[in-house]
DNA sequence: CCGTATCCATTCCGATACTG
DNA sequence: CAGTATCGGAATGGATACGG
């Protein structure tokens, strides 16, 4: 399975990622995602289960010591952000209309709005999208 | 339906992104796609029958006159590529055993390899996924 | 409030056969 | 080669009832 259908594989599928993306949005307790996602129960219980069971999230007990527990992104859940951002980025570059509010994500340290994503090739230029088309096998040489 | 939901409706499904990344491969015609994704063919021209309504992609006429379509991304397609990015940058992260083939990106023009996807903030500078987290709603300032 | 178990209708997908 | 039409089995998702 190649490197764009194996994290398809591992997220699942639409759900969960709606899901994720409330978990970005600082949702934790199964109640607050079936309430903001209004899926039934049984199937936010299949994908947190899953997405759990793939290392994207992870079960830690509530925070307010009650008897149940809440789901957070663990670090491989965090590195999603960037395909949120691309799919939020997407969507209002190409189906926003004119005066409809956009949604920006915010640097919670800084209080700063990210602005794009950006591709940059490995001198530092920046690459369009335009122009970086063909894919390539390489050696493995990150860890 | 909000700035994530709306991207993953005009998609469709697993398939249908699949099908955008073997377009930016190169790939253009009805056979190809088949022969690279091995899905049924009634399936297959239902997503691209979709991706074309949603004006992802477009029909063109085959480049060598023979009597049949090729299906090319328009730009909406294209501004897609981020998106895959973002996918295949996670699975190399997370997934990739050491020692494992990267696929890198390539810029066609200049024949760089794209390093990272990166986030950066309306001053510049640059973001982590790990301190940028909370979404916040603005009024649209882009066309 | 948090989940699991069960049921049912619908959808979905693959295989196949068929047309140009 | 490039699709469309049809069919049966499998998977899915929603509603609901139930239990911790």
């Amino acid at each position: 399975m190649c490197g764009v259908a194996r994290p398809l594989d591992a997220i699942g599928d639409w759900w969960s990622l709606l899901i994720i993306r409330d978990a970005f949005d600082g949702l934790r307790r199964f109640g607050e995602f079936q309430k903001s996602l209004g899926l039934a129960k049984n199937i936010l219980s299949a994908r947190l289960r899953n997405l759990v069971a793939h290392g994207i999230m992870d079960t830690v007990p509530a925070s307010d010591g009650g008897p149940y527990q809440e789901y957070v992104l663990t670090q491989k859940g965090q590195g999603l952000f960037p395909l949120l951002v691309a799919l939020r980025q997407w969507g209002e570059d190409f189906f926003f209309e004119p005066g409809e509010p956009h949604v920006t994500l915010v640097d919670r340290v800084t209080n700063m709005p990210v602005r794009r994503l950006e591709l940059r090739a490995q001198d530092g230029r920046m690459l369009m999208a335009e122009d970086t088309v063909i894919v390539m096998p390489t050696e493995n040489t990150r860890k």
